[in-house]
DNA sequence: TTCCTGGCCT
DNA sequence: AGGCCTGGAA
């Protein structure tokens, strides 16, 4: 198991190409009104290494991140639902310090809970969850976290990203999330007309699953970079586009220099 | 007002 | 699938 918390950073269009079905992938472009789709994603291939370079010098260090503990993982991304990770990372070791396992928050009063979940917003969605979690894993799971997507989509407000999430950085296993963040990034790169809610989508799962690489290593490094860089760079307004280190590949780039 | 590592209800 | 919601922060 490797420690380094972005997984595998260092790649080559080549190696992704090995694990990339790109006619698959210029299928589902195609369907989302990409135009000239062969291009586009050949052009998306050869950037990636950028993306995964730039993650590695600037992608964000949560401590989550660091962990591949599944109950450190799970809650982590409970808390980080439609809530920016600076604040998470406020309260999460007081969080673990004090619910260090499903037993434990199985046992905390709804006080205890919200107390510490206050911060973040969502108080009374947050703290019928974790509650829900502790008593669920602890009762079926003999105080483990289960390994499997549709098992961690049980407790109420544990949904498909949060399961697919845990099982991707804390298992391992290649995932792909769909998010607002995915969304902006992914539609803008390719000029890939985005659905209104496209983390419901199977269409843009679709996509976002063929542009998975298929070893564990490089679909983690995918995976935190557009987030990273949707977080940082590729943001909802005022995108710093003259930063981004795939700006040379991005249609919405592209497009807007010409606009200028 | 909009955004944030969405998810539930109808 | 569409609408709607939860709260603190920017």
């Amino acid at each position: 198991m490797s420690e380094l918390p972005f997984g595998k950073t260092r790649t080559t269009p080549d190696e992704l190409r090995t694990q990339i079905d790109t006619a698959a992938a210029v299928r589902r472009a195609r369907e989302g009104g990409v135009s000239c789709p062969e291009q586009r994603i050949d052009r998306f291939i050869q950037i990636v290494p950028d993306l995964l370079e730039w993650l590695e010098n600037h992608g964000r260090e949560y401590p989550w991140r660091h962990s591949s503990d599944a109950w450190e993982v799970y809650i982590a991304e409970i808390l980080l639902q439609r809530t920016r990770g600076d604040a998470v990372a406020e309260v999460y070791s007081a969080f673990l310090d004090e619910f260090p396992d499903p037993d434990s928050l199985a046992n905390a009063t709804e006080e205890d809970i919200r107390q510490l979940v206050e911060p973040l917003g969502f108080v009374n969605h947050r703290t019928r969850t974790l509650k829900e979690v502790g008593k669920l894993f602890s009762a079926e799971f003999d105080g483990d976290v289960p390994d499997s997507v549709e098992e961690l989509k049980r407790p109420w407000r544990a949904g498909e990203y949060s399961a697919r999430a845990c099982q991707m950085f804390a298992r391992g296993k290649p995932m792909a999330l769909v998010d607002a963040n995915f969304a902006r990034v992914i539609g803008r790169v390719l000029g890939y007309e985005m659905p209104v809610q496209p983390h419901k989508s199977s269409a843009v799962y679709g996509l976002l699953e063929t542009l998975l690489p298929t070893s564990p290593e490089l679909a983690r490094a995918f995976n935190l970079a557009i987030l990273d860089l949707g977080a940082l760079i590729c943001t909802a307004e005022h995108p710093d586009c003259k930063s981004c280190p795939i700006n040379r590949g991005c249609v919405y780039y592209c497009t807007r220099m010409e606009d200028e």
